[in-house]
DNA sequence: TGACTCAGTCTTGTTTCAAGACTTAGTTGA
DNA sequence: TCAACTAAGTCTTGAAACAAGACTGAGTCA
């Protein structure tokens, strides 16, 4: 399976990796949730391969996700910024952050923390269900086709 | 940066995308949550390459997120389940399938819907705050560092 | 005995990635 | 006016990862 046939796939999870499933692409998202903005200092942040940022960023423009704008006009200099469809991704990854914060943290604790502006308080992402908004776990959750499932028993999630 | 030097990244997402951060090992991980344990089931149902697939599952029993236990003994036949660690990773996995849901789904709708046991509907993420409960935007959030920060100065996130 | 199952390993060719030099268009300072 | 510098890329080369599928080995079943 290349990575295009990921998008082909009947399955939300194998959609949504088509776009942003490799691991510069999250990388390069976590710096624009950072307010990174431009080109060199993504680059130089994080140490991706030039050709490669040139097109994650392509990629991660066509499909909505980041827009580029110019910031000026001559030279021209653009500056790629977090769509409302990329900040809808903001839950996915402060889940995989705070994963990592759980298990990887050093004897130190976190690198870094986030505060909600509302409340003023530092916080940990809680997922918790829409219809009752109850706190879910993932033994507490069962699946079923949706209206968009093709022939396959269990996948298509 | 190769995977390896990804794990010793100050950044809790750099170190989550070490353990987690290819297509290959969320698809196996989907799986997974679907009841998936044995290797010809994976292999079958994702199209994997097999030596691909031997080398993620070994990864993920390495790192905790799986547990590789024998079924039977002769011949010896094992199951990989998902561990404390890996149910971990579910809130960060459905955020991913429902912005796939709202991005990608046809027009028929998603192909597979998540009901909450405990309240008997189906359901969606949704992200609120571990202080106060209430639903969080991402343009409530606001990093600081935290404890292990290193020098860097926005990220580490 | 032969076909079959499961969980891999091995081989070969293709694709992607890493590293870094090079390019282009314009700005700034001496 | 020349040199150095900046931003946003493109090009080249060698290394690593992946895809596809044949093959292996231990044991079961008919």
């Amino acid at each position: 399976m290349r990575w295009e046939d990921l998008s082909r796939e009947n399955c939300s999870l194998a959609r949504t990796l088509a776009v942003i499933g490799d691991r510069w692409t999250l990388l390069v998202l976590r710096e624009a949730f950072l307010k990174v903005r431009r080109f060199e200092d993504f680059q130089a942040n994080l140490g991706i391969a030039r050709q490669v940022l040139t097109e994650r960023l392509a990629h991660l423009v066509e499909e909505g996700v980041l827009a580029k704008t110019p910031y000026q006009d001559r030279p021209p200099r653009f500056e790629y910024r977090l769509t409302e469809k990329g900040l809808g991704l903001y839950p996915a990854i402060l889940a995989l952050v705070h994963w990592g914060d759980d298990h990887y943290a050093g004897r130190k604790g976190p690198p870094l923390l986030h505060r909600h502006k509302n409340c003023g308080h530092d916080f940990r992402s809680v997922l918790t269900c829409s219809a009752c908004g109850e706190t879910v776990e993932a033994r507490a959750v069962e699946t079923h086709p949706g209206p968009g499932a093709a022939r396959r028993k269990g996948a298509g999630g």
